[in-house]
DNA sequence: AACTGTCAAGAGCACTGCTCTCGTTTTGTT
DNA sequence: AACAAAACGAGAGCAGTGCTCTTGACAGTT
């Protein structure tokens, strides 16, 4: 068997070569990275690269997959090291998880949240690991809500009335739909605001990769981070 | 003087001509369209776009130019339609003024909104017709402060101490920075109420466009997104 | 009428993704 | 052990790209 395993793992440690090496050239190439230079610099030619990867368009499938598995790995770790009762504590650990992980490595946060590449439709296998981050976050609400520390916003003290608007009916369908389907527990005010909380964080981190915050935010990033995280638990009600 | 405005008009003419050709490539292309597509269509040769347009990049940041001054301007109609005194409506407005431009144009929303391209560097040209959007808050806050409709959190009615954690000192300095050269009247946890703000709506509009509500949110992305206004006008503090 | 600057065209360079063919090597089967 | 089948790397080639340079035609100025 290990005869027949030569072949096959000299084909896993090119394919994860040329992987790494297409990786490294994300950051200077972004999306539009080359075969041919990622061959060259393999000392291959063009043309062999297409047995490992049929086509450019499934070089950088692999290298979303391999981004989200490493982005969720990253989230999952930095979550698991809080206590769990930490409600507050997990919510700061995913976010500053991400927002880390991100600017470690920006050209691959820019591939997997940023613009969507021209003619390239993400096939389905992209969905599993993409889901990883927010099944975090779902996690969390549904913890929460178990042991009675997230309430709806009627019940919950310290937050007076008319300072959130209640979710209109047209969205409490949908909500109900995505409760159903990933958190039954928790019931849609409270995935209404962790959703919205969910996307200020990548909203946050988005525009801090992007450059938005360039003469404006310029010393104290992570604080900025932090507080938009800390802003939106208290809205949330994660304590 | 008109004899020597029949070169300088016809070249205006072609000019915005390849612009128009070029902004229709790139709901197509993305951001890596071809110059020498272009011309094609045009009925020239490659080359003899190089006389209007130095360089790809050169064509690129006069798009992107068209595109800031396009959004803001959508923007700033939007808003303008609406009685000066009533901060929610001017800010729901400007929410929707954005998301209508960007769902009418949405590559041209990643163009300027999207991940940066690769080898291109925003020349100093580009940011003012950036900040368009932005003063469009800014005016906002400046307008509630100065009616006194904007207050900060302490004295506001209706919202219950520790529900927003306080700007922390890190950041005040850098918001007192930017209040001092864009908003001299707003005071920082104003000011820092409407940068979270700011950005949530961006995150919304950048999370529907690069297609992260799919499966998620279907039907009611409309309603979704003036919940979320809504629910950032409330913690902003306008009504 | 002569000069000067602008223009479109074409050829050419180095690069890209991708396909096809060719000889070689490895694999699985008889 | 012998042989067919599959996998492999190399090379040539196609159509496309951004960009540069040169050439010849035209317009505006003096």
């Amino acid at each position: 068997m290990t005869a027949k395993n030569i072949r096959a793992r000299v084909r896993d440690e090119l394919t994860s070569e040329i992987k790494a090496i297409a990786r490294r050239q994300l950051a200077t190439e972004g999306a539009n990275l080359s075969l041919r230079a990622v061959a060259r610099e393999l000392g291959m030619v063009s043309s062999a690269v297409y047995r490992y990867f049929p086509s450019r368009d499934d070089l950088l499938t692999a290298l979303i997959i391999d981004c989200y598995d490493e982005l969720g790995a990253a989230a999952e770790t930095a979550e698991a090291a809080v206590d769990r009762a930490d409600l507050l504590g997990r919510w700061l650990a995913t976010g500053h998880g991400i927002r880390d992980w991100a600017l470690a490595n920006p050209a691959e946060y820019a591939l997997i949240y940023g613009s969507p590449v021209p003619g390239y439709k993400a096939p389905e296998t992209t969905v599993g690991p993409a889901t990883r981050t927010t099944d975090l976050l779902l996690g969390l609400l549904a913890d929460g809500v178990a042991t009675g520390a997230l309430v709806a916003d009627a019940a919950e003290p310290g937050r007076a009335a008319g300072t959130a608007p209640p979710v209109p009916v047209e969205l409490g369908a949908e909500l109900d739909r995505i409760a159903a389907a990933a958190c039954p527990t928790v019931p849609r005010e409270i995935l209404a605001r962790g959703l919205t909380g969910w996307i200020q964080m990548f909203g946050v981190v988005t525009f801090e990769l992007f450059g938005r915050f360039q003469n404006m935010i310029e010393d104290s990033r992570r604080a900025f981070h932090d507080h938009q995280l800390r802003v939106m638990a208290g809205y949330i009600g994660l304590r």
